[in-house]
Parts: C-alpha cells; sequence; structure tokens
DNA sequence: CCAATTTAGTGAGTATGCCTATTATATGTG
DNA sequence: CACATATAATAGGCATACTCACTAAATTGG
C-alpha cells in the first residue's frame, strides 16, 4: 500500500500550501496584499528594467501563459506598466512603476522576516539543510519542469 | 536585496512543477492519466469505504471546495462514485468503483517506482534527509495551512 | 530577397486551491 | 419541542499553472 504520507511529492504540495498561506497572512499583517508569486515578479521586474514578458517568466520559472496573467493584475492595480518593445515587436517591455516599487520597498522586510516561518519546527541548521537539498534538487530537475528557470543571458550551449 | 533563489517558497514551488510534472509523466509512460491530487484521492477513498467528502478532503489536506471538483471528475470518468450518506443526509459518501480500483492498481508501482525521479540529483541518504525535515516541517505547519491534515479519527483534544 | 522556421504574446480550455455565501441538515440547549 | 449554532456540500469568484492553437513579427537558409 502507498504510504502517500511519506511521498515527496505530497510533502512538497503540503509545504506549498503552509508557504503560501505563511507569505500572504504575513505581507497582509504589512498591510499589503500580493502573492508570493506577485512578489517575485515585482522583484526580478525592480531588478531587471525593460525585461520582457519571456525573459521575466525564464527567471523565475513561470509559464508563459501564467505570467501574462500575473502581470495583468499586477498592471491593474498600477504596480508595473506594459510597452511595446522598440527592438521586437512582438515582445512587451516591462516597468515597474513608482507605486510598485513602494510596495516593494514595504513589503520586501516582511517577506525576509516570515522566511524562517515558511519550514516551521525546524532548527536553523536543518533549515539551511532544507534549502541546500531544495536547490540541489531543483538545479538537477530543471529541464523536467514545464517552466524551467531561464538565465538571465542564456549560454549559446544552452 | 532579496535573493529570491534561496528563499524556502521559491524553491518549494520549483519543486511542486518538477514533482507534478514528472509524475504526470510517469502516469501517462504506464498508460494512464491522472493527476498526483486524483491519485491521493483515489487511494484513500480506497482505503476509506464509505468516508464522506470532508473527511476525505482532511485526509490528504485538500480544501472542501477543492475536493468536490476532483471528485466530480473522478466520478465523471467513473473512478468514484458518490451517494448521499444513510446517517447524515448533508454528507456524500464517496466509494471506489471497481475501474477506479484497477486504475489504482496499475498505477500505484508506477508510482512508486517514480518517486526517486521526484526529488533528482539526491543521493538515497540526502533523499531520506529530505523527506524526514519535510514532514517535521509540514507536521509543525500543519494550522497554518488553509486545508491542514486532520487525522481519520478525531481526537477530542483537538 | 523570399520562404521556412522560430519566437512573443494571447485566448480558450482544464485542474488545482483558496474565499465567501448559501442551502440543507444535525446538534445542542433551554 | 423550539431556537441558536455548527456542519456538509455546493456555487461563484479569483489566482496560479499548464495545454494547445493562433497571430504577428523576427530570424535563418538558400
Amino acid at each position: 500500500m502507498a504510504d502517500i504520507y511519506r511521498m515527496p511529492g505530497h510533502l512538497i504540495r503540503r509545504l506549498h500550501q503552509i508557504s503560501t498561506s505563511v507569505f500572504l497572512d504575513g505581507v497582509r499583517a504589512a498591510g499589503h496584499d500580493i502573492t508570493a508569486v506577485q512578489f517575485a515578479a515585482l522583484t526580478m521586474a525592480a531588478r531587471h528594467p525593460g525585461i520582457d514578458q519571456a525573459r521575466l517568466a525564464g527567471l523565475i520559472a513561470y509559464d508563459r501563459a501564467t505570467i501574462g496573467g500575473v502581470l495583468d493584475r499586477l498592471e491593474a492595480r498600477g504596480f508595473v506598466a506594459r510597452e511595446v518593445s522598440p527592438t521586437d515587436r512582438r515582445a512587451r517591455v516591462v516597468k515597474i512603476t513608482r507605486a510598485g516599487r513602494a510596495v516593494l520597498e514595504e513589503v520586501t522586510p516582511a517577506v525576509a522576516a516570515l522566511q524562517d516561518e515558511i519550514l516551521p519546527g525546524l532548527t536553523a541548521e536543518e533549515r539551511e539543510t532544507f534549502i541546500r537539498l531544495a536547490e540541489k534538487a531543483s538545479a538537477a530537475g530543471n529541464r523536467r519542469s514545464r517552466a524551467p528557470l531561464l538565465p538571465a543571458d542564456p549560454l549559446p550551449s544552452d
């Protein structure tokens, strides 16, 4: 009989539920209301001004169809703006707005503060171990994901 | 600057993407087409014949609204049947069908075989460590989740 | 330069995962 | 028994996450 409770897939799904819940609660306690996914997109938009949607998606491992909806919501709330790229008229360039930057600046410390709560019940050493193993596994499985993480500047060997 | 790539929440989301992708590929290679979520629901329905939806949801940490849709799809494909509970007319009792049991019997070995692929790049020992830490963290954070795992037979102290 | 291929983004469809509200039914208390 | 409360399931809505098909535009090969 398959013991679901010890299967990594089940445990990862549970941790994902806990993670999104803790994130949302922490951000709301700081007086804002953005999801972890929106936070990551906003952070990367701030770090790479004028990046197009496809590259932004690759930097945070989102599907191309998914990032469209995320940006729709961020744009509707005035946190990012999109323009047709001057160098490639297929592409749409994403820029964080002043309002988006303000949200990011207020939310980022709260996000940093809640990191330990995402893996509750673990010692600092155990958390480090978990993060190290998760990094190793996600790097090794990157190609297995439907939306792999892509480097900012793709290597020719890729 | 927040380093998203080392945040447990981001890593967990990436592992979740890899996990669902590997699961689907493995199940499809075995000639079937059910998701990890459907597999867990089917497994628990087989293990607890006649369980109602709310308890089934609790056993696998699903939201009550979510389990309805999952069972809709399993029922549409003839893998489970639902009836009004004879002891509580609000509740609907879930039973796995012969077809559902057949799918489960064929898929379960494939699921067991793909477990190691869910955490690729890790040694057997590292996988054990990851699973142990994930169990510890998910147990500790259970209440933080919107849909906590509930015991089959709830204790009065809960 | 032109045709074939690739790429960026969207749209429609499906599946989780959550929220709030509603309906129907139980249960507990006076 | 009557009333207040609690619970099971659903309905409708929003947010990821993915698939496939499509349009428009860029790139590559000849």
